[in-house]
RNA sequence: GCCGGUGUAGCUCAGCGGUAGAGCAGCUGAUUCGUAAUCAGCAGGUCAGGGGUUCGAAUCCCCUCACCGGCUCCA
């Protein structure tokens, strides 16, 4: 007997098809002439292409140029590494393996130690595994039934997981003889990958708790074509290029000296001159948006911290206490309780409300060793630190006021976009529920009227209050955690901070920290990187450096330095015997934004001739106009990384 | 702290059981030069530190320290 195929409805990009049932997600596709699908969305979720129709539903293709079809492509490249290593060591079992924003990774449990060595020979056999073009079956299976195949398979963590899940039922993926507990989807087969490379080998920690057993991760990457890996690499070296370590030593900014210990900075002249110039402009904005200045000892009794809940709290961090005569001191973690102190030094009215104390505090804290990294991550630094104590209903307009504050400082450093995370409540928390709610209301509120973008960050609060944390996105596009704002009720209890209310009641006092910069170390680093270590005029620690080409010229370069000083440019003379190209081309490789190059021609006319960095040679001019172009490039704080139009504007 | 890797001249690196090397930087001298490298000479190292194996160790082994890539944590 004939079998009839029957019908079935379905809805692709919007309109509706007629096709059999039965018929594949895939061979839909095709049919429609829609090319290049990785994958689709059935009524919202992510399938194969191998998955067959169901009537009535609605689908889209799912490409390579969309973030879940490159994430889905990422994936199955890691399936394919995964069975690459099983095919080549023995005893290995199986972590998870991800994609993750730039590529992917797999974690293996195996006696085998990978080294960078062993890496070409993994992509070989992926090679290998990519002609053989094996499909990526999909089976879906009790879960007690994946659980017997997974033990059977050795595949112990494969069981722990499946052990923790609450579904009836899970899928599995298979290519060739290789198994992966996997919800999917993946591509149609591993013929479909073309580009892909293995970056580095890493230890992680089995569910990332460092309590569990260390297995070995090896991160990759892939693309759809040559050209995108090639570019990734590019970027990669880019990135490489403008490490703010590297540059922080070929500029002379600062060091890290073994005779000093880890984690602790050198700021070497230049380095500190862009670090003061910053904090000038810090504490100058400061004043003007309402706050007062302070500064604080760098060590205080033991009490204090005990008093502050440090002592427990924060203890691991803590550089270990010093016996004074006979009393305890700790050097300082944080600044908060001495601006608690300085408010609590007299009795505060509801009217002095709010009050904003404002330092850059250089504090000390214990990190372990594995995790100091440059200017990023360090053991002492300085925190552009400030405190607002209000009462509760000033906590919104505090934090807009701080919100617009923020932003107007990143935006002068070049920084637009932002990434804000508002996060509440963790398991772990002081204070009342109410004030929870009511804080971190506030804080959304104020980030809703601002019109500033944000995500929620569920439980990822402190223990002691709500935050909003800013990430600035840096000109290749990489995240930067600097800016907190923390709503703190810990601290205003356990130190009585309070103010005398209207009714003349005691009330206790609402404390906000706050860090725009987050530490003058991390946001050096941070900008060395974002500028690559070309500073905008106005921070560049040498803005012109004034070139002799003979020595009958010396003289005029003298005057030159002069009449630059005099106008509060930062230059300097380079009038040693040597040619200029070498001369043009130190200052070239020193980054100085400006040279003056001086010769028999310009001490006659008394003229510049003047050369950008970014622009090159400018001509020739007099000392009026250069001064003129130099002010107007500082008072606009031209960044230079928008290219051409800010800088003629 | 954990996993892996790396420590050789100020910097970047070669040498990987048999007397420590190069380029750049530095110093000295010559050169007076027009928009990214003038030439020559000189000097510079307990091969991270300590211990071991060996007739002999920068090289092989062990320990410590620092750094690098990750994990965990974080301004």
């Amino acid at each position: 007997m004939e079998k009839v195929l029957k019908r079935i409805e379905v809805t692709v990009g919007g309109k509706t098809l007629t096709c059999e049932e039965g018929l594949s997600l895939g061979e839909l596709f095709a049919t429609a002439g829609i090319k290049e699908a990785v994958a689709a969305r059935v009524d919202g979720r992510l399938v194969d292409l191998q998955e067959p129709l169901k009537e009535g539903c609605r689908v889209e293709p799912v490409f390579l140029d969309s973030p879940e079809g490159l994430e889905i492509y990422r994936h199955s490249t890691a399936h394919v590494m995964a069975q690459a290593v099983k095919d080549l060591y023995r005893d290995v079992r199986l972590g998870i393996g991800p994609a993750i924003e730039e590529g992917f990774y797999y974690d293996f449990d195996t006696p085998h130690r990978f080294t960078p060595e062993d890496l070409p020979e993994i992509e070989k056999r992926m090679k290998e595994i990519i002609e053989e073009d094996r499909p990526f079956k999909r089976v879906v299976m009790k879960r007690e039934e994946a659980v017997r195949l997974f033990q059977g398979l050795g595949e112990v963590y494969k069981v722990e997981l499946l052990e923790e899940m609450d579904e009836e039922e899970v899928s599995i993926y298979r290519q060739d003889g290789f198994v992966d507990l996997c919800r999917g989807p993946h591509l149609p087969s591993t013929g479909w990958i073309r580009a892909f490379k293995l970056l580095k080998i890493a230890g992680a920690y089995w569910k990332g708790d460092e309590r569990n057993r260390m297995l070995q991760r090896i991160y990759g990457t892939s693309f759809p074509d040559e050209g995108a890996l090639e570019a990734y690499l590019e970027h990669l070296e880019e990135a490489r290029k403008r490490d703010h370590r590297r540059l922080g030593r070929e500029l002379d900014l600062f060091s890290i000296e073994e005779g000093i210990g880890p984690g602790l900075v050198l700021w070497h002249p230049k380095g500190a001159l862009v670090r003061s110039i910053i904090e000038d402009f810090w504490r100058r904005e400061h004043s003007r948006h309402g706050y007062q200045l302070v500064y604080t000892p760098h060590v205080a009794l033991s009490d204090l911290w005990k008093r502050s809940g440090h002592w427990d709290f924060y203890r691991e961090n803590l550089f270990p206490p010093m016996d004074i005569e006979g009393r305890e001191y700790i050097v300082k973690p944080m600044n908060c309780p001495f601006h608690i102190h300085i408010y609590k030094s007299r009795l505060r009215s509801y009217r002095d409300l709010p009050i904003r104390y404002a330092e850059l505090g250089t504090v000390y804290r214990y990190e372990r060793s594995g995790v100091l990294h440059g200017l990023l991550r360090v053991r002492g630094f300085t925190q552009d630190d400030a405190h607002i104590f209000c009462r509760p209903d000033q906590i919104e307009e505090e934090i807009k006021g701080v919100l617009e504050f923020v932003v107007y400082i990143l935006r002068a450093f070049g920084f637009d976009e932002f990434d804000i995370y508002l996060s509440t409540r963790p398991e772990k928390f002081v204070g009342t529920l109410d004030n929870w709610e009511r804080a971190t209301n506030a804080l959304a509120s104020a980030l809703k009227a601002m019109g500033l973008p944000y995500q929620i960050d569920p439980g990822e609060g402190v223990f002691y209050g709500p935050k909003i944390d800013i990430k600035i996105k840096d000109s290749l596009g990489r995240s930067w955690q600097c800016s907190t704002i923390q709503v703190d009720f810990n601290l205003p209890e356990r130190f009585g901070v309070e103010f005398v209310d209207r009714d003349n009641t005691h009330k206790q006092a609402i404390m906000i920290h706050r860090a725009l910069l987050g530490s003058m170390e991390r946001f050096m680093g941070c900008l060395i990187e974002h500028y690559e270590g070309i500073f905008p005029l106005w921070l560049a620690p040498v803005q012109v450096r004034v070139l002799t080409i003979t020595d009958r010229v010396v003289d005029y370069g003298k005057e030159v330095l002069q009449d630059l000083l005099k106008n509060d440019i930062r230059a300097e003379l380079d009038d040693r015997n040597e040619k200029l190209g070498l001369k043009i081309r130190e200052a070239e490789i020193a980054k100085v934004p400006y040279v003056v190059v001086l010769g028999d021609r310009e001490k006659e006319g008394r003229t510049l001739s003047v050369r950008s960095k970014r622009r090159g040679n400018l001509g020739s001019m007099d000392l009026r106009a250069l001064v003129d172009l130099l002010k107007g490039e500082i008072e606009g704080k031209v960044s230079g990384l928008r290219s051409e139009e800010e800088v003629k504007k």
